[in-house]
DNA sequence: GTACGGCGATACCCGGCGGGTATCGCCGGG
DNA sequence: CCCGGCGATACCCGCCGGGTATCGCCGTAC
């Protein structure tokens, strides 16, 4: 199978309609309904079921729309890390605004070592340092447990910190010593911020759907939502915002991770710096 | 790019010699350094080094094939899976001669619920059972933890057991009531067997090289090597061979394992009667 | 009932690309 | 110095992937 027939079909069995997916491949329909009808042939098994209502996936179709999925972004992410390994230097995704401390920390350690290389950092939004390293656009990544997922990545654990509530400075719970999680759930007047998914899509809710960090700042600033985040978050605190600790709330790990099998030296001399060895 | 970039690149990159991997391959020499030359043109990084003592792998070269040929891995998965979706029935992976009752009490199990197709039981040498799933050849698998990884899999618990040593009859240790691992650690008259590892090889040392259960049953038999297995097992033991528990020994898990995201109706069919539920 | 429009399949054509053979250029060894 | 091994280059060909035109089938609207 080529990966040609393989993102033709994709396109196909996301759209349910050869006219449309061909338009989005740049091509016309005809060789696309062909191709398609080659590939069925081929894996002698049907993938699309035509009938005059429209196009829809059977059963080995939905398989193959999510295998084949799969195997584009490995063979994408491939191609990425080749080019990113022909290329001089190291690009390190941050979620941005968290672990700024712990970070300037990493790149002064990381850039007092004998053969340091550039390190491109790649700020980003919430949850997509993940998608980064998968698909081979970034070295490594400092990710924070338990809300980043680490499946099928190595890590190397830097720090471990507990987690303070940011609430609107104005707001009556602002001026309490501590808060506990509880007092901080279904607040009618600050509903929870509605953090991505891994996929990129939010969750339903009554709150703001939060891109980054300044985005969640700002929110809260202007009374509209609150939201409980690792105590280094103190330094990048603005006017309007009272941070309160939250004992109960689960501690955070900072870790870097990176791709199995990938300890290229560079990247071996950044982990040796992150943990002072 | 495209699979067939990719194959040739791997080819080449484990053969460091464009002759051998064209005839690997099929296929001419010529028209392989081309595809191979076109490929760096595209990735914009040199994937091999020619010079006069032969072709050896870049940085970026390891990179690719090391990635390439899990990329190629997840496209040959995809095109196994969706042709074993195609057809009916269920492809169940178990190591040969392990967890027998239980494999049977679960096939038939499923046998009785309504709706039940067919299951093509695939008897597998050590460690064998994962690649079959992971490379789509197989639905689920009977997997023994901790000796098999269960690894981007989804898994349900099945049974826990503890350990027998499996000693020639006529050994002096075999008329013992109980025995420890360390009694059992390096015996010059019973080397230890050699399992395969993931990938197939065997590590070295005196013992012999096993690849399934009747050659380490017939070895012991024959006073050549021991072993340390489930208790299970004593069920299909021969004469000439003879159980000894062994307390200490880690205990083993027998779990069933299938690809994530793939519960299709007769997989979950099988889990809830493997399950009692 | 008929005419029309939307959609996938088919028919047919063409150009480029993948693959083949012949040969070159380079280097190292006998 | 010649030869042999190996990868690159030159050049040619056939096929396959892609394009246009058109068909066949339905569902719908009047």
């Amino acid at each position: 199978m080529e990966t040609r027939e393989l993102r033709y079909f994709v396109a196909v069995a996301e759209e349910l309609h050869f006219g449309r997916a061909a338009q989005r491949l740049g091509m016309a329909q005809p060789p696309l309904s062909r191709a398609i009808a080659r590939l069925e042939r081929r894996l002698g098994t049907a993938l699309l079921e035509r009938d005059s209502h429209g196009v829809a996936l059977t059963g080995p179709g939905r398989v193959l729309l999510r295998e084949g999925r799969a195997a584009l972004e490995a063979v994408a992410a491939a191609e990425a890390r080749t080019r990113r390994a022909g290329q001089p230097g190291l690009v390190l995704a941050a979620k941005a605004g968290a672990s700024a401390d712990l970070l300037a920390g990493l790149l002064a350690a990381y850039g007092a070592e004998p053969g340091a290389v550039p390190v491109e950092v790649q700020l980003c939004q919430y949850g997509e340092q993940g998608q980064l390293l998968r698909r081979g656009e970034a070295d490594v990544a400092l990710l924070h447990l338990p809300f980043d997922s680490t499946a099928g990545l190595d890590t190397e654990e830097l720090h471990t910190e507990g987690q303070v509530a940011l609430l609107p400075a104005a707001h009556p719970l602002a001026a309490r010593r501590e808060l506990r999680l509880a007092e901080l759930a279904d607040l009618p007047d600050l509903p929870a911020p509605r953090y991505p998914r891994p996929d990129g899509s939010h969750p339903d809710g009554p709150g703001p759907a939060i891109r980054d960090h300044t985005q969640l700042h700002q929110l809260i600033a202007l009374g509209r939502t609150c939201a409980v985040l690792p105590e280094s978050c103190r330094a990048q605190l603005g006017p309007g915002v009272t941070p309160v600790p939250v004992p109960d709330a689960p501690q955070v790990t900072t870790v870097l991770a990176w791709p199995p099998d990938s300890r290229s030296r560079p990247l071996a001399a950044l982990l040796r710096a992150a943990t002072g060895g």
